[in-house]
DNA sequence: CACTTGTGCGCAATCGATTGCATAAACCGT
DNA sequence: ACGGTTTATGCAATCGATTGCGCACAAGTG
């Protein structure tokens, strides 16, 4: 078997203690040391196959050049980018990620944390957090630094990225209305969820903006960001209010909620009903009609949240805490101009 | 601070040594002690909160509980499922996971086994692997346990879980020559990767049992299984094959790329030609037209890599160590009968 | 030339749990 | 009642790397 060679075979190979081996490996205290004596420990290191063992490091040490992140659902479109752009940002500076999927019928959902707590990581990312979350408060005692993303918490007590939801609705309601649209509706996601809320006041904001003051008659708030729970949202929605023409809707599976709703009511997207989305996630450019959507770009949020957990892990962190990121409007076929 | 509480906490506070402890919490060799003092054990380590440190045990035991994962992409919608199934047949074992994305841009890919087993993974998942590919004998090597995911080896050295990639392919070919299809052409994913080769032999098997003897005009090879990919591969072969009545892609995405093609020379699917994907990827079925394809169920295909590496672990497995799920074809608008 | 200051490295304790072996107590049969 | 088992638990070494402390030896100072 291939013998595992540890610290002390470099030692012994190269005629040095094994503090002074781990010390020549690091090189951050490598300055204090001689040059020749690096240069041969390194070489000993190279050529014998030497690879650190993280479990010993991490015992003695305290810090396991691990993250982790607990999600929702790995498999959903706006988290696996995320996941995606966090774990390369990670992997550059010799962190690796494990992946906590927060199903809800996993047992005792508040373990996750604790588990991967127990695992020691050096810092947690979040991106499951309700607007009111005590898996923050968790993280918090336990003295961790971690990093919200996509969704942030009700009272802001801790570092997050997220786009930026208000102005993202705002630019989609504003498309509408310099379209000619009028009577503009909103199925909202769950107002539990920062998405939800804020993408709703985006709306609300951007309706008084152009003087229309919406009524609670003109949201509908659906159980899930999903395609399912966006069905009998919008049948609501649009049994309500069968006089609008456009519908905005808190994401993109709402969307296509949407437009099921729509088809069985035999009313036409976009000639008769605009819809718009959220997200813009892969196909949906493909949908028919195409979905005009809002933009965000979830790989760069996972990339700035892995810069910003490692930079406050390693305390050399300046700048914001917060981190916005602004989204784009991206008008496909599912909106036209409202005729005269 | 969370002074955080070691086994050595517990045993002072039952009055029994730390080994005992030790034993007492776990399940396996519970056995051996009496029953009073296994429970008190549990009660005190409940009420002290204590939690046992992995990177200790580990040390010691040289077992980590910690898989790892090799994916192409994490974002991609065949790979997300699977890690997502993947997870949560591990989590429900105690064992957490541990994703790395092996980019093409990425400096060294093959250091990324060697990253993970220098983290003392107990077993890995390759979701990645060529026909010909050195990183299964790096495992092979270090001794570790191995599933490989999705795609196969060319040699059937180690254990993999895969869909019936053949069978798939002829599925949907047999399917377009029972609606009277006799022009069927194909497009081919990479002939570097298991399932490209088997879809194209499945195509090749499927029309050669109807008496149609395809010849190289009929194939074109993609250079990736990408939506980019398949237009220019698509492009060709329309030009080769313009008398082709049926397309059938190595996967969705190529497929998409065929619809772009036909789209770009004025024909349309399905009433000039009949397109048909693999791998029912989430959305397809509202593209336009929604895509026929052959439906693999990727989530599951991951909880059986996870049971499956759990049992090479533990030494617990018996049972065939080459899994084969079985994919379904599953008939949408892109597809219909040629009329006479 | 003695004496302080500094540099480079060795020493040994330590992180927390696991485990082979030792041992004391309980139990058994005759 | 006693030797021989069996059973339950204690003991101490161990995994491999990190790190505070301290010791040489060299360089610098009066």
């Amino acid at each position: 078997m291939a013998a595992t060679v540890t610290i002390k075979d470099v030692a012994r190979e190269v005629g040095v203690h094994p503090s002074t081996v781990s010390r020549a490996l690091d090189p951050a205290r490598r300055e204090r040391l001689g040059e020749p004596v690096v240069q041969r420990v390194l070489e000993a290191a190279e050529r014998l196959g030497y690879r650190p063992d993280v479990a010993a490091a991490s015992l003695r040490s305290g810090r396991s050049k691990l993250i982790g992140i607990v999600v929702p659902d790995i498999a959903n479109p706006v988290f696996s980018p995320i996941i995606s752009g966090l774990e390369r940002a990670l992997s550059a500076r010799g962190y690796a990620l494990i992946v906590a999927d927060q199903r809800p019928d996993r047992t005792g959902g508040n373990d996750l944390v604790q588990m991967l707590i127990a695992r020691r990581v050096d810092g947690l990312v979040l991106a499951n957090v309700a607007l009111k979350d005590d898996a923050v408060e968790r993280c918090l005692k336990a003295q961790i630094p971690v990093v919200l993303v996509n969704r942030s918490e009700g009272e802001s007590r801790v570092p997050s990225v997220v786009s930026d939801d208000m102005a993202g609705m705002m630019l989609a309601v504003e498309y509408l209305i310099a379209s000619g649209h009028r009577n503009i509706v909103h199925v909202a996601g769950p107002q539990s969820l920062s998405t939800g809320m804020l993408r709703r006041r985006g709306f609300v904001a951007a309706m008084r903006a152009a003087g229309l003051d919406p009524d609670v008659d003109d949201i509908e708030e659906s159980a899930a960001f999903t395609r399912e729970a966006g069905l009998p949202a919008a049948r609501n929605l649009l049994a309500r209010r069968p006089d609008a023409t456009a519908v905005v809707a808190a994401n993109d599976l709402l969307a296509l909620g949407v437009y099921e709703a729509l088809r069985e009511q035999g009313r036409r997207c976009p000639e008769d009903v605009s819809v718009i989305g959220h997200n813009d996630m892969p196909l949906v450019d493909l949908v028919n009609p195409p979905l005009s959507t809002v933009r965000i770009s979830h790989r760069e949020m996972g990339e700035r949240t892995g810069a910003l957990l490692l930079d406050l892990i390693t305390g050399t962190h300046q700048g914001a805490l917060q981190i916005v990121t602004s989204p784009v409007l991206v008008a496909r076929a599912s909106t036209r101009p409202l005729e005269g």
